[in-house]
DNA sequence: CTGTTAGCGCCTTCAT
DNA sequence: ATGAAGGCGCTAACAG
């Protein structure tokens, strides 16, 4: 059984032939440009109807071709799940050339609202496109907007500030994140009695109370039998989640599990072996690195939720790329999936 | 901090300059074609990489452009993935047509080694490239290899033929998505003693054989305690399923965990619930789709291992689109990933 | 071995 | 409101 899809080789000339109209004409209705009697708007739309008909993609780049300039605004900092985004972009660079589209990478300190802002004010009329792994707070709130003001395509990355007017998010959803990871905790711990712990990097990070809430809803809800201790913040650094975890595991000797919200994951697997706990109880983090990825291996970890960071870059440029265009935007493609990496389906 | 990434504006004319060549030298050289002495290579190539240059892509393809016909062979039936796969070709339709790229859909049976050789032995010539889900027998290894000897580019798709020189294979490990299964039925299990059964469709389908390895590595391995039932062939077909699974309940009253390794998946839900087991036996099955989308919201399914089918139509177009145009393959893009989904990251 | 030249299909002024 | 014409940057056929 044959099923065709898809196969014109018509250019606008034929179409323009068809409607007896010019290929001027075509490309004004092709692009909604005024100036085109509404009968011949209508002659021409059912040509290209008829046929199906959609520009050559190569030509119309070549055509338009203006070179694009993309800012990426990230976390300075040692966040390894950063690192590989920064990375993959690197990663991307001939494909990017290829296609007269720059990045440059911004680092700047995101967990300073000041600072982000005045990092994104900078950026006016120098980018095209701007992805930024934002805060929600009013100040960064206020950058974004103008920045979309100002005509750039604005997206936020990782962290969203649903209320700015981004035009795009391209990350997963947190709060169900949270729901997965309270899921797998409350499963794997199983029948057993005890106390879970929670390791955030700041409450105040959108994405992290996100998963905070995700997480104690779940938990709550099915697994009531489990009593939630009240959450540490380590700021996403190693040596103080290891000493907060430390005091944790000392204070409670009936931990049976523990959800470390964001980066900081060595320090509070360190904390976790020096107090022989490991593989006693049920440790769930987020993103697959060097170091969770020797957790999973070694049995310290138990899984891992995480967000690609290669499709994370290259779903941001696409976005940006097809914003700048004014292309559709395939959502269903860009849509950044929530994974659970366990042992044996590290990628 | 700024750090930029890949902004070339050259054009082949530039480097031409550069190099005092002509545009047309530069080009042999770009492509390794023959005919410019060394010398002159050198200096291009130097030019070239002084700038970091590629040449424009749009430019490329339209100056090429010719167009290209692609091939799926797809099973025919009711196989709730293959249609999620052909789906998504659907989707892709006006994307396909901006490109000048065209995909049919062929179904036959792929559950017969003659039937899938001689559909395969029919599309010599008619097509540039050819993605087939395929059945690892002595006969379609044949003929896929005399599609490639007839100059078509091969992708197998889902489940490969290793020995056959395909150029690619685009689908998950199966023997680690087997693991990752048994890891995760022996997790959930718990402590709780008995024994584990497994429904696959056929031992044959090389996917479903690497899937069943790997879950009795695991759980042999690393949960000693659970015994392993002898596999029941259900050929992916739900009443053969549910009958089959009937049976096995009613002979073990101790199942503690089910594995169902291929489709038929409603089939074997609905003798779990009919036996009033359904939330006591730990079931894990494949695929995202309609039917284990419900059971995972019932709580019937505890996880359902996944590839996703709009990443792996996407990932064999555009495999087949760099293989025929002899361009490099973003081998990380391309890779297929195991998924876990539960009931809180569905997608 | 190397250079010249005519498109590829579309977009964009500039005329009409 | 519509049409004509000149590129965009690269490839390929044809000269030299």
């Amino acid at each position: 059984m044959k099923d065709a899809l898809s196969q014109t080789s018509m250019t606008l000339r034929d179409i323009a032939r068809e409607a007896g109209v010019s290929l001027a004409t075509v490309d004004r209705v092709l692009h909604g440009r005024p100036g085109v009697r509404p009968d011949t708007v209508r002659r021409v739309k059912e040509a290209i109807e008829r046929h199906a008909f959609r520009p050559h993609a190569a030509a119309a780049e070549l055509a338009r071709g203006r070179a694009r300039r993309f800012a990426f605004v990230m976390p300075a900092g040692p966040n390894l799940f950063m690192q590989q985004i920064q990375a993959q972009l690197g990663e991307m660079a001939s494909w990017l050339s290829a296609r007269r589209l720059s990045v440059e990478t911004i680092t700047t300190d995101v967990f300073s609202p000041e600072i982000l802002a005045s990092t994104l004010e900078r950026l006016h009329g120098a980018f095209d496109g701007v992805a930024v792994v934002a805060l929600d707070h009013p100040a960064v709130r206020a950058a974004l907007d103008d920045l979309v003001d100002a005509g750039a395509k604005v997206v936020t990355l990782v962290s969203d500030v649903p209320t700015a007017r981004r035009h795009h998010y391209v990350g997963i959803d947190n709060i169900a994140a949270g729901r997965t990871a309270g899921a797998l905790v409350g499963r794997l711990v199983g029948t057993r009695p005890g106390k879970i712990a929670i390791v955030a990097g700041s409450q105040n990070l959108r994405d992290h109370a996100e998963r905070i809430f995700g997480f104690t809803q779940v938990l709550s809800a099915e697994f009531g039998g489990l009593e939630i201790l009240p959450v540490v913040e380590g700021r996403d650094e190693d040596e103080r989640s290891e000493h907060l975890t430390m005091r944790l595991l000392d204070a409670h000797p009936d931990v049976v599990g523990l959800y470390n919200v964001g980066a900081g994951t060595a320090g509070v697997a360190k904390a976790l072996t020096d107090a022989g706990r490991d593989g006693r109880i049920v440790f769930v983090g987020h993103d697959v690195t060097a170091v969770t990825r020797r957790l999973l291996l070694r049995g310290v970890m138990d899984a891992v939720i995480s967000q690609n960071p290669g499709h994370e870059a290259r779903a941001a440029v696409r976005v940006l790329r097809a914003l700048t265009r004014g292309e559709p935007i395939l959502s269903e493609q860009e849509k950044i999936r929530i994974d659970i990496v366990m042992r044996d389906n590290l990628p």
